[in-house]
DNA sequence: TTTCTAATGTAAGCCAGCTAACATTTAAAG
DNA sequence: CTTTAAATGTTAGCTGGCTTACATTAGAAA
């Protein structure tokens, strides 16, 4: 089941991009990202969001320590840069190409402004994308509060299983290919790598889990 | 310096209660709540906004071993329940008045989205305090990932300071009369109480606050 | 005013998870 | 194919902050 909600419920980019607005067409156009492109920094003026149309991109922000800290990575049909919709005036993240072959839908943020008042199904859309946004980070808050280590880790991983996953028809594991390292795991859940490093382990060891550095397996309880 | 951005910059209850809206006003009221009343319940649909117009109104949930975690005590010109804009179903927290005379102006998700849709400074200004509450919970996020317990509670107090506080006359310190517990500051930074309640200790040995169960006041330095 | 409950203050003992440091493996790039 | 940098694996030792338990105090209610 892939239970990105976007395809499900919300996919702006079925909207957005094959033109159905004729005004937005006029001077809508796709922008290529080799790997390691910017699509923009911290500090850049926020006068945009964007569409993934293909490819990968990461987005994070530096640590007072300089540490790149990664907040996401996202692909095809996925929104970001959102706040800009909302009076942010600057970033405060950056947006990195991943993939050498990125293609990405800009919308500034006064069309977007019109199309959310000029159609109603639009802008429900975008309303229920930011309220999804919104809950996940309370989630995430929670986790945070709440819970230890592990039981973080093993949200996340269900979380990545679910919005990215699909099922091995083999085995009937739920399977994830991604781009994160276990750098960023540990910093997206809140704790050090090592610590990261040996709980995966652990999972691994209890049959919950198996992994490369490149795919992440919920194996399937034969219990 | 009161900086409630509300009044600097979003102040939604000038715009929505003073009957700006000739729609609006016909079904326009205000409902009233003593102590203890609840505005609405976990689960409870998601179908209003709500304003303050005079009163406190504490914001919170239950933690599954039925603990009360506070969110937030919001107080006269504020906001609250903003997800039914963004299609919440359901409310994930309750609204509690904690003072005898609360007076609250519901609005209708309906009427709000309508509001937004024709009035586009109104929809700006709810955009932005959308952006506001996003950022803030990012922030919060961040200060839980990085930074020990006692910046997070410097900077809890410091937020609330410029949030709801005055300057003193007399002795020019910053002072916030609030209604959290420590045990509700403790959750919200994430720590258990009886380590809030030391660390609160040593800031006052340390000159830098004073408290009392109603009060916080920042420490003017004479250094 | 008195009573009583919730909030605050304090201490002892423990441990999850941190830091620091190093070894090993992978895969990207020449 | 070889080189090299980045990612992953692993250990030892330490500590911030937790839990538990109890004492004290403030302020709401009677």
């Amino acid at each position: 089941m892939r239970a990105i909600w976007f395809f499900e419920d919300v996919n702006l980019f079925n909207i957005l991009c094959p033109h159905k607005f004729k005004r937005f067409k006029a001077d809508h156009d796709f922008c290529s990202y080799r790997k390691k492109d910017y699509i923009y920094f911290e500090d850049d003026a926020s006068s945009k969001v964007y569409l993934i149309e293909k490819g990968r991109v990461k987005i994070g922000y530096y640590s007072e320590n300089g540490d790149e800290v990664v907040k996401a990575i996202l692909s095809m049909g996925e929104l970001f840069g959102e706040k800009a919709i909302f009076g942010e005036q600057t970033r405060d993240e950056f947006a990195q190409s991943i993939d050498n072959n990125t293609s990405i839908c800009p919308i500034g943020v006064d069309t977007m402004h019109d199309l959310m008042r000029n159609n109603q199904t639009f802008s429900f859309k975008v309303y229920k994308f930011i309220g999804f946004r919104f809950k996940r980070l309370e989630r995430r808050l929670q986790l945070l509060l709440f819970k230890d280590t592990k039981t973080r880790l093993m949200e996340f991983l269900q979380e990545l299983c679910d919005d990215y996953g699909y099922d091995c028809e083999k085995t009937g594991d739920h399977v994830v290919k991604h781009h994160y390292t276990q750098k960023d795991i540990a910093s997206l859940i809140g704790t050090s790598r090592p610590t990261l490093n040996i709980l995966m382990n652990e999972l691994k060891e209890e049959n919950i889990i198996n992994f490369t550095r490149k795919e992440i397996r919920m194996l399937k309880k034969i219990a």
